[in-house]
DNA sequence: CATTTAAATTTGAAGTCCAAATTAAATGGT
DNA sequence: ACCATTTAATTTGGACTTCAAATTTAAATG
């Protein structure tokens, strides 16, 4: 009845090639027969069938009965359609900023099972406090989604920062006390599960190519905008962290020459002219705040006099979206993108996603034969931070799943 | 006592990279024993054997005898060499300027055999012209190489202006009056062999990882000035050309938000501030040329009066470097490069090429691990930009043969 | 209920890679 | 001179893969 699985050892790059491609392909399209990933991969319907069984074998997939509207149904034998087996792996995945941790826990199909938010010690944090708090928000977000820790396959965890994802090392992250030092290896001492570590925006672009809006496209931008501008490359369906994995700093790209000074110490950074504390230096200039008022109130209230014709303030947000636009649009001239996706929890702040910022954009791009980027809006809600970060650990947990495949074979 | 060839039709995908591998390997090294081979790439020796057995066969690559100082002899059955084979492609690379047509006749190996200069008539020209002017060129050229077209495997054209090197498609080219028409097809009407067209900049980078500074490393950068400014991307071996294939367009990154106009009818482009007649645009604004003076002259004139110590001239060229440095850095920080090569064929006007320029990129950047960019200058001589347009149809030559390699098999 | 249609699987052939065995071609020691 | 030793290259044989073609499976149709 079903293809016989042999024990083998010797994986060839071919081989897993073709399965990453039938399981991204089965992901991307919700639930498709057999024959259709052939059509679309140009495999043969042989090797999808084989391909297909070693998925189901290991249960990272499983078939699923065909929905058919009565008087729809066709001649020949039905298609049956495969889909991911949620159940196979459940992550959670947080995202640390200076003010709270979100997380949440999802499974291998992006249902959000369980969800948490804890407040974040003022940074910056030192390692032992890291290895208490994370392992705590790992046991709050399980019990919201009523699992154990250990029934976690991994925990993702996003960062600002410059992070090397594949060593789980943290090259510089403004939360912390220290800096250089290998996060992944020091969770899984404490943790029992692996731990994957990654910079926030190139987290969420994993979250827009698995769930989002990268699903159809393979290569796309993502820019994010909170208290940085982040930026994730996915080109042909993978994250682009530059030659030397270090790539992608597009808060920290040049917009003005002599510009305004950045919390990095350079001058002229995109993010000296749009990130919250970008447009709040340039407010406490002439606006008296009452004593005690968060940031995040004081932004409120900029956004708010600048919406009501304050020209002051008006004259900030201008500013910020006028160089949005040219940072943007030197994205677009370099890596000519079919699809842009801004991304953002709640976007409240819409002057970085009006009209007239694409109009500049678009006004500061080389006509390329005709086609103009796409540049989409994705509004996620307030778990996006901590999704993404989930989204990296499953990309993490089924890479491995799928390269180990044929090695170590449990019997059907 | 050879491998014996198969009659082969059907070959795999691992196959034809495999084959790229071996041969990009022996071309980087210049000449390289099998065992080497198969030690830099992971393949077994068995593997080796057998494709470069395929490439001898095909009369891409020959065995030539080791060199070995006496008393420098090892125990053991010798190592046989492997190299390219010179006389197996020989093809003609020529680049069209608004000034001249420079040409050269390349072989596998890359020795110039022959070269041309000739005037271009003053753009726009037409398609007509152009159908006259460049079999002209390619006879001129062949005839200084004492080869006849007919020898050549292939003729590359490099362009300024945005191209679809895979479909040789002009959409936009300065020097021509029609836009959007597809040169390669044009031009394979009326003459024997292939022609392949390429963006120059894209070109010279080609030449970079074949015969210059690439060779030992897979990713980098190429910056070509000129009369525009020009950028190549190497991504693993190969010109990357953004998503939808027109990316790269660094001459047309913004450095000023509302800045200098550009030709290009944009504001504040790089080109606006460092090409030749952004230069010569604000000269003019205190400078009194002898009448007639070239171009060129004026730039030689304006050049020398800015290292004299003339502000004026000092301030034009003080404020080009600093937006080179700009977008430069803006450029290493999305790539991360290990190596930036700076070409060109004299690079007269040393102020881009200066130290200031290298520490503007280093302070711009962020700090990646510690470890900065390679910033190299190449200076290659007066036949850059035809060295690269041969670059390219060599690569595409091979590219060719390597995948038709099995399909109809010649005796050995 | 036989026929038709279409999906999925099985079969068999051809291609590929690699470990291991074999052959080739030198040096060194006696 | 001759044989052991060393290293490179090739050949052999086994394990995998992919795919075309044949076969099986599972429906709708008349």
């Amino acid at each position: 009845m079903r293809n016989s699985i042999k024990k083998t050892s010797q994986i060839t790059e071919q081989r897993s090639q073709g399965r990453n491609l039938v399981f991204s392909h089965i992901r991307n399209n919700f639930q498709v027969a057999r024959i259709d990933i052939a059509n679309a991969t140009g495999m043969s319907p042989a090797t999808v069938t084989s391909i297909t069984a070693e998925l189901i074998a290991a249960g990272l997939i499983e078939e699923v009965q065909r929905e058919v509207e009565p008087g729809q149904s066709k001649r020949g034998r039905p298609r049956v359609d495969l889909k991911l087996r949620g159940e196979s792996h459940i992550v959670a995945g947080m995202k640390l900023t200076g003010r709270s941790i979100s997380a949440v826990v999802l499974d291998l199909e992006g249902k959000q099972l369980g969800k948490a938010k804890v407040p974040m010690p003022r940074p910056p944090i030192d390692r032992t406090a890291l290895c208490k708090l994370i392992p705590q928000v790992v046991e709050t977000v399980s019990a919201s989604a009523g699992v154990k820790p250990e029934d976690l396959s991994a925990v993702g965890i996003g960062l600002p920062g410059t992070i090397q994802a594949t060593e789980g090392f943290v090259d510089w992250c403004p939360l912390f006390q220290e800096q250089e030092f290998n996060l992944k290896q020091l969770m899984e001492e404490i943790m029992p599960m692996p731990v994957f570590v990654e910079n926030d925006a190139n987290a969420v672009a994993i979250a827009e190519l698995w769930f989002g809006f990268g699903r159809d496209v393979p290569d796309f931008l993502v820019v994010t905008i909170e208290q940085g501008v982040g930026l994730g490359i996915v080109l042909d369906g993978e994250i682009f962290r530059g030659t030397q994995g270090f790539g992608a700093e597009f808060g920290h790209t040049k917009v003005q020459s002599e510009g305004a000074l950045c919390r990095c110490g350079q001058r002229g950074c995109l993010e000296a002219y749009v990130a919250d504390y970008a447009l709040l230096r340039e407010a406490n200039l002439f606006k008296h705040w009452e004593e005690g008022t968060s940031e995040e109130d004081r932004l409120v209230q900029l956004f708010a006099a600048a919406k009501e014709g304050d020209r002051m303030a008006k004259s900030i947000f201008d500013r910020a979206s006028r160089m949005f636009s040219m940072g943007l649009a030197n994205l677009v001239n370099l890596f000519d993108p079919a699809m842009v996706i801004l991304s953002g929890e709640q976007m409240q702040f819409d002057y970085l996603y009006a009209q007239q910022v694409f109009d500049m954009v678009r006004s500061s791009t080389i006509l390329k034969g005709h086609h103009e980027p796409e540049i989409r809006i994705h509004k996620w809600g307030d778990m996006m931070w901590a999704k993404g970060a989930a989204a990296f650990a499953l990309e993490e947990v089924v890479r491995i799943s799928l390269d180990q495949l044929g090695s170590a074979e449990t019997s059907a």
